[in-house]
DNA sequence: GCTTCCACTTGATCTCTATCAAAGCATCTG
DNA sequence: CAGATGCTTTGATAGAGATCAAGTGGAAGC
């Protein structure tokens, strides 16, 4: 249901960034001119990519790893407001400054393109301006699933929510629509989850012990998941079981 | 600080549609062909427009009055996840289907425009799939600054936040800057807050007499509204003074 | 004028989640 | 191995907001 661009990734092994990002790889034919202007950063797990109000000189894709989104009151409370997993597409074009801190949750490659040439491209190549319109709309979308998560789901459907997502994005890939159980490491800490979900890191724990008892989910050590029946899952999460397509 | 085009509404008397908007009359020179595909719906308070999951022909501009995108959960929890004032546009081009309810909260006009020739106009024409990037970012931004308000802000909190919205975007137009009383009518329902909000209605009512008790705000009736000092109700927002941009 | 209706207010109570506090259990360090 | 450190779990208690239940007040209709 997601892909709006039908990209041929056959040829194209080393490129991690699947269909919804904009990438030299995949597009060789068309955007050669990327090329040029195209880098890596690695972070650490923990390291603040980008501090709220700073300039924001390039845009780019998330290769590996996750980073994450967040916004502070001054009195610390933090909410985290997006989760970019591998593909996903950081920055925007457009704006000079970033409106929420984005930092490295685990360890983090990035692929980025300086701003100011990616934006000229974007003006003069119609095609990257619109699929940039379609991977904010998807993005919106998850942005306004995830305020009825945060406005009017309890504890545990937040937690079911939260990792029947990861579930989908994280694991189903080479599973795709199969009923077997899917298999995954939380790739996010206690308070990490608690951030994202609008609670604290001991609710967090309390129901994913829940979960656990009632074995909705089997846990080895405190970050192997299974899900041996993600119908039940989303029950939990109270999702039509049609499933959603958060982050 | 939100303008990203500068257009000059100077002669453009009859026109309700303001900066962020894709605007027949304010582009009339580049943007001639959307008036063959333009059209004026009107609604009346409480109708559905859109419901969730059906085709979605046409993107607009709200004209007058007050529509809100909603989610609903099969056990009829609601959350409102978007409010259009005057100006906010709606649609989603290149998407088929509304992933939402669209309400006219108040009696509505909206400006219409097919979206087929819309889409097309959009292709062949860089600037507006460019503006409407920026306003997709708009929004985007807007969400997510919500998403704190719906997970970290406390009820009191969430009023303000509310309230310090709707008198930016209803009433400071003609009092731009000024450090006088703000003056206003609620447009909103106590039980539409509390959709807005993640509340019960009860609790919005509790929190505004609160409010007015503290002298926050003073209420003449049940809806018209005065902020004797908006930066007291910022802080009680608990927004950094300078002062958000959401919705 | 009286009734009805609707949006709103207020009160009493209950419950879920936050808060405060302690302890468990890996992994790393010396 | 002992000790430290970071993440997690679990327990006891408190508090914010939900829920249930009346009741108010203004506008519309008869």
């Amino acid at each position: 249901m997601t892909p709006t661009f039908k990209i041929d990734h056959t040829n194209c092994a080393d490129c991690p960034i699947r269909h919804r990002a904009v990438c030299a790889h995949c597009d060789a034919d068309e955007l050669e001119e990327l090329e040029g202007i195209k880098y890596y950063r690695s972070f650490e797990a923990g390291q603040t990519i980008i501090w709220s109000g700073d300039q924001m000189n390039f845009v780019g894709s998330v290769v590996s790893g996750i980073a994450s989104l967040t916004q502070t009151m001054e009195d610390g409370r933090t909410q985290m407001v997006g989760l970019l997993l591998p593909s996903d597409f950081v920055g925007r074009p457009g704006r000079d400054s970033a409106p929420y801190d984005v930092q490295a949750t685990t360890d983090l490659v990035m692929c980025c393109f300086r701003k100011k040439p990616f934006e000229e491209l974007m003006n003069t190549t119609p095609h990257i301006a619109h699929r940039l319109l379609q991977m904010t709309l998807d993005e919106l979308d998850a942005a306004r699933e995830w305020m009825l998560v945060l406005g009017r789901k309890t504890a545990r459907e937040k937690i079911a929510s939260l990792l029947s997502i990861i579930a989908r994005r994280d694991a189903s890939v080479g599973q795709r629509g199969s009923d077997g159980p899917i298999v995954f490491d939380l790739p996010l800490t206690r308070e990490a989850m608690s951030d994202y979900l609008g609670l604290t890191l001991e609710t967090v724990s309390r129901q994913i012990s829940a979960l656990k008892k009632d074995e909705v989910i089997l846990l080895e050590g405190k970050r192997h998941v299974t899900i041996p029946d993600m119908g039940r899952l989303m029950e939990e999460a109270g999702d039509d079981s049609d499933g959603g397509f958060l982050v």
